[in-house]
DNA sequence: CTGAAAGCGCTTACAG
DNA sequence: CTGAAAGCGCTTACAG
C-alpha cells in the first residue's frame, strides 16, 4: 500500500520554511514588494512557482483584511429572467461598468423572491449589496440591514433607513397620463405591474392597489390618478389589470382583458414597455387601429419602444444609469471604500461609527412620444 | 470626549460569552440544529437576534471548510458587451440555470483578454472555475491550472490538460461549406472570427491564420477549406477578413471589403450570425440581392438570425446548453462536488489525489437553412 | 531589510 | 447534549 508523501497544497508557511525565511517575507514578496530587496524577491516568487505556490490564499486573506474586493447584487427573479428583459439588462450592464472600472468583482445573487432560505442568501463574501426591486417585507433585506451590511437598493422597497436609487415613478406615470388626457382621451385603462409578491395576474383588485407590497406601482398609479383627476377622471373609473411579471405575453392578457371587457376604453397606460409590446399585440390580434383607435404609453424606454410598429411612446428612465449610480453610490460609501472595512485587531479607533446617512438619488424621466399614442377621435 | 463603548459587530465568541455557553454551542445552534436541544437553539437565536447578530461570518467559516459556495466565470470581454451579444447571453443563461440548481453563486470576472493583472484575477474565493473562450496564451489562465484549481473551459484554449467543452467547429464549418458548395457556388469569401488578441481588423494575414492563437477559428478554417478542397477550390483563392470581435459592424466592414475588392465573390461564410447579419447589411447598402446575388451563412443562430430579412441561414449550435453543460461538469467535478474541498486539519487521507482527468464534450451542430442562401446564379 | 507573534471568526473531532 | 482546544492561511504592527 503505498503512502501519499501528502502532498497538500503548498502554503505560506510551507514556502517560508522551504526558504529558510519568515512568513512574513514571503507574504511581502506578494503583496508589498517594497518591504524587501528584489533580490529575495525574486528567490521567493522562483521558489514559489517552483513549489506550485501561486500567491496568498484570497479567503485567509479576506478574513484578515476584512476586504472581499467584490459586491452583491440581489435580484429578484433568476438571473435568464433578468438577462431576457431588456430594461433589467440595461440596469445590469450599468451595475457592470462601476464593478470594471473599480476593478471589483460582482457575486450575482438572483431568484430571492421565490422564498429561498434567508440566512443562506446573504453568506456570501462581498464588501456590500445592491438589491434590486424588492418588495417591502422581503425577509432576505431585513438581513442585510440586520447584519449592517453596506447596502443600496434600487428602485424599491423605499425605507429610510438605506440609501436609494430610482427615478420619480410619480412624475413619470403624471406625465404619461397628462399626455394621454391633453389628446382627449377620458376612457383609459392601466396595465399594472404587481403590487405584491404571490405571483396574481389578473383584474386589479382595490386592496391589493391600495396596500402594495411593491412601492414603485403604487407610485404610479397615485401619478396616474392625480394627472386623470385633474381632467375630472377618478381611478375607480379606470378599469385595471395587475401582470405578475413585465413581459409582453402578460401584457397581451392584459390588453385582451382591458379590450374585450372594457370596451371603450381609448387609451391605455401601461407600467412597462414590455407590457405596452404585449397590449400592441393584442391590439392587433383584434384589428384595432393604433393610435387611431387606441393610444398605447410604456414606461422604460427599451431599446424594444423605438423599433417596435407602432413605435412605442413611453416614459424614459435612465436604466444603465441607474445600475452604474446604484454601484458608485455603494462603491463610495465611506465602509466599502475604505482599504479595510473590518478594524485591524488591535484598533481601537474604530472609524468612528460610520453610520453613512441614507440617501436618495432621484433620476429624471422624460416623456417621449412615438407612433403609438394619438388624439381621441 | 464620549468614549465609545467599542461597537465591534459581535462574533460567535461575543455571543457565546455573553449567554454563558460555548462556541461550539452557538455554531450548532445556526449550522446543526440537531446537535442541541431546540430550547437552547431558540435562547441562542434569540440572543443573536437581539446582539445583532446575523449568522457566521462567510469568509471564516470558508476558511474554516474550505468551500466558497460560488463559482468564477472567466469571461473574455466587459460585462456589457457579453451581455450584448446574443450569444454570450445565452451562454451565460446556461451557467446561471446550473448554479442556481445547485444554490451556488456566481462570480463574474469579465474583460480578462484586455491585460488585467493576472494575479489579482484569480485572487477571489471559488471553488472552482469556468473560462470562455480566451486565447491559448492568457497568464490568466495558466494560473488557475498551477493553483490547480478546478476548471472548465468553453470553447477554447483546447488544451489536453483541462477539461473542455465545444462543438465539433470543424464539422460546423464543413457543412457550411458543403451546403454553399452543393448550391453551386464556385467563388466564395470568409468573414473570420479574431485569429489572435491583438484587436486587429483587416484583410486576412497568412501568417495570423496558420498560427492562430484562437482556437476556434481555426477549426473553421481547417472546416471550411476541407469542404471547398472537395470541391476543387483551394482556401489559397478565398479571399478573407478577419473581425477582431464578433459585431454587426465589423462584419459589415468585412462585407463591403469583400464586395467591393473581391469583386464576383456570389457566396460568403460567416464565422458568427453578428458578422453575418453585418454582411447583409453591407450586401444590402450595395443593393445586392440575397440570396439571388450572393448567399450567406452565419455560425451560431442566435435569435436574430431568424428574425432577420432576408432570415439568415446558420449552423447552430447550443448556446444555452454548452453553458449549462460546463457548469455541470465544473460542479459535478469531485473537488467541487465533495463537501469539504479543503481537507481537515488533521485529516492524512487527503481524498487520494482527485486529479479527475481531464475530459472532452462535444456538442453537436446542424446545419439550419433559412433565406440568406440559395443557388448560385 | 527581516522575523516572531498575535489574531481575523469560524468548525469540528473529541472527550465528557 | 455540551465544552475546550486546535487550526484553516494569512497580514500587520512591532522590535530588531
Amino acid at each position: 500500500m503505498p503512502r501519499d508523501p501528502n502532498p497538500r497544497r503548498p502554503t505560506l508557511d510551507t514556502l517560508a520554511k522551504t526558504l529558510g525565511v519568515s512568513k512574513t517575507t514571503v507574504s511581502n514578496a506578494f503583496s508589498r514588494p517594497d518591504q524587501l530587496s528584489s533580490d529575495l524577491r525574486e528567490r521567493v516568487l522562483a521558489a514559489a512557482r517552483e513549489a506550485g505556490y501561486s500567491g496568498p490564499d484570497p479567503v485567509a486573506r479576506m478574513l484578515r483584511t476584512g476586504r472581499a474586493g467584490a459586491i452583491g447584487l440581489i435580484l429578484p427573479q433568476s438571473l435568464p429572467s433578468t438577462l431576457d428583459d431588456p430594461a433589467t439588462a440595461a440596469l445590469l450592464r450599468g451595475i457592470a461598468d462601476a464593478c470594471e472600472e473599480r476593478r471589483l468583482g460582482l457575486l450575482i445573487i438572483p431568484g430571492v423572491v421565490r422564498g429561498r432560505d434567508t440566512q443562506r442568501i446573504v453568506d456570501v463574501a462581498v464588501d456590500g449589496f445592491i438589491a434590486y426591486s424588492l418588495p417591502r417585507d422581503l425577509p432576505v433585506l431585513e438581513e442585510v440591514v440586520i447584519r449592517g451590511d453596506p447596502l443600496v437598493v434600487i428602485d424599491q422597497p423605499r425605507r429610510p433607513d438605506v440609501s436609494t436609487i430610482h427615478v420619480d415613478d410619480l412624475r413619470g406615470a403624471q406625465l404619461a397620463a397628462t399626455h394621454l388626457a391633453g389628446l382627449g382621451h377620458r376612457r383609459f385603462g392601466i396595465v399594472s405591474l404587481p403590487f405584491r409578491a404571490d405571483g396574481y395576474t389578473g383584474p386589479g383588485q382595490v386592496d391589493r392597489i391600495t396596500a402594495p407590497t411593491y412601492d414603485v406601482p403604487g407610485e404610479r398609479m397615485q401619478g396616474y390618478g392625480a394627472a386623470l383627476a385633474s381632467h375630472g377622471i377618478s381611478l375607480d373609473d379606470v378599469p385595471i389589470f395587475e401582470c405578475a411579471r413585465s413581459d409582453e405575453e402578460l401584457g397581451f392578457q392584459a390588453g385582451r382583458y382591458l379590450l374585450e371587457s372594457a370596451g371603450a376604453v381609448t387609451a391605455i397606460l401601461a407600467m412597462s414597455d414590455r407590457l405596452a409590446l404585449g397590449v400592441l399585440a393584442a391590439a392587433r390580434e383584434r384589428r384595432i387601429k393604433v393610435p387611431d383607435e387606441l393610444s398605447i404609453i410604456g414606461f422604460d424606454d427599451i431599446d424594444g419602444a423605438a423599433r417596435a410598429r407602432p413605435s412605442l411612446s413611453t416614459i424614459r428612465q435612465p436604466l444603465q444609469l441607474k445600475g452604474y449610480a446604484a454601484a458608485r453610490f455603494l462603491l463610495d460609501s465611506p465602509r466599502v471604500a475604505s482599504s479595510q472595512a473590518r478594524p485591524e485587531p488591535g484598533d481601537r479607533a474604530e472609524a468612528e461609527s460610520v453610520t453613512s446617512e441614507s440617501e436618495i438619488l432621484d433620476l429624471p424621466v422624460e416623456l417621449i412620444v412615438r407612433q403609438s399614442t394619438g388624439p381621441r377621435r
